[in-house]
DNA sequence: AGTTTGGGTGTACAGACGTACACCCAAACT
DNA sequence: AGTTTGGGTGTACGTCTGTACACCCAAACT
């Protein structure tokens, strides 16, 4: 398959992902049916089969496309932002609200899916997360200041950080691309890192 | 209506709210069907209607209950656990694994629902929670060392932990109550809620 | 004792669902 | 130029859905 042909399953193929996100966003993956999928799309409910061999699988291919919105905002957080921590944690927090506002649809998808989605998706989210607390801990241990720290004590401190840089997302996402109700969060995200940051500072393992 | 009449309604009545909670498990509240319902309960599904208009109306009987329980963390979270932070965070955490495993299903439901259910039932729970981070600050501010903070501050501070209690509850609903994992979620929590106080004892604001 | 009430039953129907099958026809091959 | 490939179509089927309707009968009333 070649040229046009592959050009124009593929855009059939992005349409059906882009009209099931669509259509799952005020309920859940769960909720949809092919039918329902296969109308807002333009096409036959049979021809859905060309691209997907069942629901489920298209739930799968979201999940991928969604987790890769997730590492690729791993990968922006990881980018040196600063030397003193006032500018990496602006500098993480504005590009948590920039990839959030970017992949709107994707990070939706993985707050309702997180604890609804069923099993397969629930375990290929919380991974996701998990791979996101041990790589701050990485990044943690070569922050100077933690010299000291067990590794008990840098798991401690990043799954606190993810925990909270994972409410705000939820929050931002709850937000509704509202521009306001996104600087206030954004302004309480930066709070709670510094307040965070403060604690680990003093911080003495027992 | 009077004696064992109410008593059989009443029965069957948690016998339907007890099968969707169960059968809502492992899926969402948009993918139940009154006649799955009806089939666990063992009722014919036209029996349904006796007790609730439609699936939607039990549906909010299920996060007026499940809210009911979030309530009643709350008080006891609320009740006086000792006089040193160490014994108020131990006490605190304590009382958040006996409530979540005593109503684990409730909790669930609002783990669940929180983003991937219905508008109406979103806004529920966001109002539950926000409660609580509203009454957190409240007890805060009559705490010592919290004299001269200001309300932001305080709101800054209750929503950082209130954050990490929800995110502590999810992760004991999804760890399924197996008590090793609870265990060591519980000492997470701990640690967490150490190292927010003292950020919060070292914070100045600005 | 006689009547009413109300939870539970059984049948019935229209609509939505997933999916099998035969078919069409333009793009891509030989 | 002739053939194959493959995305999209249309029909058709059995299953599941919500729900309307007539009915039953023990508990609760008068």
């Amino acid at each position: 398959m070649t040229g046009a042909r592959l050009e124009q399953k593929e855009r059939t193929r992005r349409a059906i992902l882009d009209a099931a996100l669509a259509l799952s966003e005020d309920s859940a993956l769960v909720a949809l049916s092919l039918r329902q999928v296969a109308k807002e799309v333009g096409i036959v409910p049979t021809a859905f089969y060309r691209h997907f061999p069942s629901i489920e699988d298209l739930g799968l291919a979201l999940v991928e496309e969604s987790l890769d919105s997730l590492r690729a905002l791993l990968r922006e957080l990881r980018k040196p932002a600063g030397v003193d921590f006032r500018s990496i944690i602006d500098g993480s927090v504005a590009v948590l609200v920039e990839q959030v506002g970017r992949h709107h649809p994707h990070f939706g998808f993985i707050a309702r899916e997180r604890f609804a989605g069923p099993p397969q998706v629930r375990a290929a989210i919380a991974h996701g997360i998990g791979l996101a607390e041990h790589e701050l801990s990485i990044d943690l241990a070569h922050l100077p200041g933690t010299d000291r720290w067990s590794e008990q004590d840098l798991q401690i401190l990043s799954s606190l950080i993810v925990g909270a840089m994972v409410t705000t997302a939820e929050r931002l996402i709850a937000a509704a691309e509202d521009p306001a109700a996104e600087q206030q969060i954004a302004d309480m995200a930066r709070a709670h890192l510094r307040m965070m940051v403060i604690g680990a500072m003093n911080w003495r393992s027992s």
